[in-house]
DNA sequence: TAGATTGTTAATCGATTAACAATC
DNA sequence: TAGATTGTTAATCGATTAACAATC
């Protein structure tokens, strides 16, 4: 009940090992050690121990971990199985390229509709999505209860939709806008996907590498 | 010349300053503290003096930083104005998006050309750049010297790609592809983007929410 | 049983925050 | 000069790594 918060920073590794271990899945290999996992992915043994334990003791002494097992003990402690219903805002050409090829199902959430505001594209279908109008937004999250919202529309929108969503029930908020939402302005839980300053710190790195 | 390194979570907050900065000079603002800053961006004053001070002391004491002048130098740091030459390599829907709306040149690259192998976009033109023939990558890139490359073709592809162009002298990657690049495995500066890890790390977040 | 490897506690390292003298 | 705010050193906090007893 009372246990102590998982820092942020295992939990952002968790998908790391979810993945690799259904890399490691694939190819039929049973068991792994953690020393093993961590020659692969460029950890320590011991970091992979520490995370792990945050959750649970998974293991077998003398024998490292059930591949199968850890993986499907990942996908819980992420919630990878629960299928919550998500929408996405925004169908311009990164909304529509997420709808078309982004495995939504395989990260936990079932895309049940787009929205947008132009007419060209509202009434279309973007793989199997139907495109409806922004102005039945609320109508649809009441009689559908989605718990995602993707956000790919333009920025300057970005905290009046939040406020709409977070009124409306919406728990998360994956968002690709230009414009943050911080701790204090929403209490939805919030991932902002910034491709501006992950180049930029891509620049900084290249520039330094010159100098050095 | 021996300064030590400056640590990732200095850098990956350097684009924030940046842009925070930028806002507030379009606002006409032309000085700040390091408190008021802080209050606004969510950060502590002394961090924000700390990340500063690893580059130099660009504030005056009783007064506070010049917005115009602190930007520009950090600006300068990121390396926003060397403009250097880009490639993308994978025109799909990810690509063409990034094309058409992605500003590169406010994070220091300009775009050069794309790649693919599909013969139904190579000879177009995705906002007024070519997507060339993918065979033709070397011979470009040996004639004009791009010093990125966008990865957004499919990942089984990935470590093929880099190798090639690390041999062509490509400086650094931003890697939309599922596969990762470790260090171990090249040279070149690596910036990955991965959806799925930041969709299943706020799937774990919308997971404890309900718990809670 | 002996060997291996975990779970967990202790030590180390690095990053963030606090404090304050320097100075505009 | 007095007030404000920096640059910088010291203290704290948290995350990573090392060590080792427990145990399969």
């Amino acid at each position: 009940m009372t246990k102590r918060k998982v820092s942020d920073a295992v939990i952002r590794r968790l998908p790391k090992y979810y993945r690799y271990l259904d890399e490691l899945h694939e190819n039929g290999i049973t068991r792994i050690s953690s020393h093993q996992l961590a020659d692969e992915m460029g950890f320590t043994a011991s970091q992979i121990r520490q995370d792990l334990n945050c959750f649970g003791g998974f293991g077998q002494q003398g024998y490292g971990y059930g591949v199968e097992k850890l993986r499907s003990e990942i996908s819980a402690i992420l919630g990878l199985q629960d299928m919550r219903g998500a929408i996405l805002i925004g169908a311009g050409n990164l909304g529509r390229a997420l709808l078309g090829n982004f495995d939504f199902e395989s990260c936990g959430f079932r895309m049940l509709a787009a929205f947008d505001v132009a007419s060209e594209v509202v009434g279309k279908k973007v793989n199997g999505v139907d495109v409806l109008a922004l102005d039945s937004l609320d109508e649809f999250i009441k009689a559908h209860s989605a718990e995602l919202a993707v956000l790919t529309m333009p920025g300057d929108e970005t905290r009046e939709i939040a406020k709409r969503l977070e009124a409306l029930g919406v728990k998360g908020v994956w968002n690709f806008t230009s414009r943050e939402l911080r701790a204090d302005e929403t209490n939805m839980c919030v991932e902002t996907v910034h491709f501006t300053e992950s180049l930029m710190a891509l620049c900084y790195k290249v520039n330094e590498e010159g100098k050095a």
